[in-house]
DNA sequence: GATCCCAGGGTTTTT
DNA sequence: CCCTGGGATC
């Protein structure tokens, strides 16, 4: 039906004649030759800001609209993450005038093996309804491998080790390809030996983690070439977006499935790679034109985001790189606000200061939209001093990349359940909720399980279900275990007559674990409860359960909330790919940005890294840019005072400014004396001497300008009795009504009815009999 | 078997 | 400083 729709649209726009199509129109000389050379390998090098995803919309409506690909299914795109994939479904419909593009073959490259996974499992040792593991059930997983290996968790950390075999996996490399040599000493040298028992493990458990899903893909086409020459057939064209991301296995994977036709366009921008940590290769992009011989390189230089400052500015900080491609942006647009530079006392004045400034926006532009402001910061740590200061301010903002809803342990174990129903011999789901709630089924018995399973070469579900027959357990256990084992049965035969969702509230309530959080007189416990049945709602939207757990798998995100206008927080890295009116980059430390570990462990590469990542943060602005930094910061609880990034320095002089900030310096040519060079100890120096001590603070804070409301609406000092009490209802002009849950000197931690847990500042809050 | 306390460690993170 | 995880204790 919806391809039937698909296919009449798309034959429409085939048949029009004459006049352009639309989607070619307005597009520039560089971008129409990217759409429009569509036989061949094409490197399209990209730079931010450059229409790219435009480009590669247009090509993909023009494939099909030239009637290249007769139809959708011959186009084979592929992007890095959820959000991209969307984002494109979404332009590629618009520009067609179809309703979805739905069965497209258009995802993230986990998405599309998947799904080709799936209909070769058994080539590979698995069923058709294998479970994809997160991080969590994959941690646990070699956790469970190392105590039987009776490898040294302290000596190895499993975390450390599963990295390690998750680069060989980005390397394309299943444990009989990894050479002796390449084994290395990590875990005793017996790391090999500990992949290979992972990797049988995951057979057994009917189960793949990310990194399979490619490898098992390889596999797959390199055992079967028949099999691979039918996906040749298949797949006319292909795209490729973020190509300066893929690692090794996916770029394997694409030159496998392009053999055939070497229809393969690639998008990327070296400048602009920043997950080489990850297993990425720049290697990939740089290569490309020796890879694919004949291929064509076409450059989109023209910027259509940014002002000419910040493209000036981010262009002459990424020139200090070394391996690139080299192309420089350029726009028509006009110089604008130079991008700013500000120095800080220390990491709490620089969120004060940060604050300011968007208030500062605010009155200058009222209808600015805060949704349009971002603070991009280096680690997820910094974010907390912008929280902190934004909810004395009452400055309405969000997170980014937080923690996520299929991440939570309420989440996480709903879905185990629903995992074991759907998936018997997945034993990580089925031990996660074996005692949960309690059903006195402990550590011990659990334990015995496992080797009665191992014994037998059964999986844990099967062992219980031979166990509950023996008198191997005590009758305790083995009561209520028998009630779980056919409790399980019931709700699978109950699969088929009722709708998923329905059968998921059946579960979580005569399991009892609904029951379990009713009971639970925590904080938390309501919020959980009102997740699970957020659980269910988005549950409904999907036909079939195992379309809901392939869904969970692949995209760990919760559906976005209506948006409200509010300040975003996030890392460099998740920024990638978005774009906002002002950003802020603060935290542009030496050791903080650019990253002491990332440069010890990596060195210059790493330091390159580094850049390009300072690179994306500035490209990400429209009009403004900020940077900051801060002489002292406290890290790890203790104070270090710091030197300015030398990504400062590297900033071209003419769209630089640099500001002063009066309440710390005095004036501002001081802190910028000598320059902003790595050795300028002297000019810094000098105020480590009086560090930022809790008094000197307050001191600072006192003498603060008037608009820093917390302090001037009261001296910090005079409320070291502050009237609260744990326990007291108390109203919020923010946060609305609450429960005062500690209090610590002045500052409260208060349990919001909506708001959730918040920490704020008493003189922000009143008794809730006294609000009106 | 469950809870509490203390030591240790703390880039980036998508799929 | 703040979170996690493991061990000790009830």
């Amino acid at each position: 039906m919806i391809e039937s729709t698909q296919a009449q649209a798309i034959d429409q726009a085939q048949a029009m004649d004459g006049p352009e199509p639309a989607y070619l129109a307005d597009l520039n000389d560089a971008q129409r030759q990217a759409v429009e050379t569509l036989d061949g390998p094409v490197l399209l090098l990209a730079g931010a800001g450059t229409g790219k995803t435009r480009a590669l919309t247009a090509r993909l409506a023009h494939l099909l609209t030239t009637g290249r690909a007769r139809a959708p299914g011959e186009i084979l795109a592929v992007t890095f993450t959820n959000k991209a994939a969307a984002e494109m479904k979404q332009r590629v419909a618009e520009l067609l005038g179809l309703p979805s593009v739905e069965g497209w073959w258009l995802g993230t490259f986990h998405a599309l093996a998947a799904r080709i996974l799936r209909h070769h499992a058994e080539a590979v040792g698995l069923k058709y309804n294998f479970t994809i593991l997160d991080a969590d059930d994959q941690l646990r997983l070699l956790k469970q491998i190392l105590q039987a290996e009776s490898i040294d968790d302290k000596k190895w950390p499993a975390r450390s080790l599963m990295a390690l075999i998750q680069r060989w996996k980005d390397r394309g490399l299943a444990p009989e390809k990894v050479s002796a040599g390449e084994a290395g000493a990590a875990a005793g040298g017996r790391l090999l030996e500990i992949y290979k028992a992972y990797q049988d493990r995951l057979i057994t458990l009917n189960a793949c983690d990310f990194g399979d899903l490619l490898l098992h893909n390889l596999t797959l086409f390199q055992n079967d070439p028949q099999l691979l020459g039918e996906y040749h057939r298949r797949f006319r064209y292909i795209l490729v977006d973020e190509y300066q991301d893929t690692n090794v296995a996916q770029y394997l994977w694409l030159r496998l499935l392009a053999q055939g036709q070497q229809n393969i366009c690639c998008v990327g921008d070296d400048d602009q790679s920043i997950y080489g940590w990850r297993g990425a290769e720049v290697g990939n992009i740089l290569r490309f034109e020796a890879d694919f011989p004949g291929a064509k390189v076409i450059r989109l230089a023209r910027n259509y985001r940014s002002t000419g400052s910040i493209l000036g500015a981010a262009g002459g900080l990424i020139s200090h790189n070394e391996s690139r491609l080299g192309k420089t942006l350029w726009t028509v647009d006009e110089a604008g606000e130079k991008v700013a530079v500000r120095g800080y006392w220390d990491g709490e004045a620089e969120a004060r200061g940060v604050g300011e400034q968007i208030e500062d926006l605010q009155r200058r532009q009222p209808d600015g939209k805060l949704s349009d402001i971002a603070i991009l910061v280096r680690t997820g740590a910094q974010t907390r001093e912008f929280e902190e200061r934004f909810i004395t301010l009452g400055l309405p903002y969000r997170v980014i990349g937080g923690p996520r809803f299929y991440e939570r342990l309420e989440i996480r174990d709903a879905l185990a359940y629903l995992r074991v129903i759907h998936s018997p011999d997945d034993d990580l789901a089925f031990e996660r909720i074996i005692n949960k709630p309690k059903r006195s089924i402990g550590e011990a018995s659990v334990q015995r399980l496992h080797q009665a399973g191992r014994a037998r070469g059964l999986t844990l579900l099967r062992a219980a279900q031979e166990m509950v027959e023996t008198d191997e357990l005590r009758l305790a256990t083995r009561r209520p275990l028998a009630a779980l084992l056919q409790d399980f049965d019931r709700w699978r035969a109950q699969l088929a007559g009722l709708p998923h969702e329905e059968l998921a509230a059946v579960v979580l309530e005569e399991s009892g674990y609904m029951d379990m959080w009713m009971n639970d007189k925590s904080l938390e416990a309501p919020g959980r409860l009102e997740n699970l049945k957020e659980l269910l709602t988005a549950m409904a939207e999907f036909e079939t359960l195992a379309g809901f757990l392939e869904h969970v798998s692949l995209v760990m995100e919760a559906i976005e909330a209506p948006g409200q206008d509010m300040v975003n927080i996030m890392t460099l890295h998740a920024a990638k790919g978005l774009e906002f009116g002002t950003v802020f980059l603060p935290g542009w430390e030496e050791g903080l940005f650019p990253n002491q570990r990332a440069m010890d462990e990596h060195g210059l590469k790493g330091l390159e890294e580094e850049r390009r990542l300072a690179y994306v943060g500035l490209t990400r602005a429209r009009q403004r840019a900020i940077v900051s930094f801060a002489a002292n910061r406290r890290m790890h609880g203790s104070w270090a005072s710091s030197i300015p990034s030398r990504f400062v320095d590297e900033l071209p002089d003419e769209h630089v400014e640099q500001e002063s900030d009066t309440g710390v310096y005095g004036s501002g040519a001081a802190a910028f004396s000598g320059g902003f060079g790595g050795q300028m100890p002297g000019g810094f120096g000098t105020w480590s001497e009086d560090r930022a001590t809790p008094g000197a603070i307050r001191a600072r804070q006192r003498a603060a300008p008037s608009h820093f409301i917390d302090v001037t609406a009261e001296p910090i000092d005079s409320l070291s009795g502050t009237g609260f009490a744990p326990g007291e209802r108390v109203f919020h002009q923010k946060f609305g009504y609450g429960e005062v849950r500690r209090v610590d000197g002045e500052r409260l931690t208060i349990d919001f009815e909506h708001a959730g847990q918040k920490k704020v500042i008493a003189s922000f809050v009143v008794a809730a009999d006294q609000a009106d």
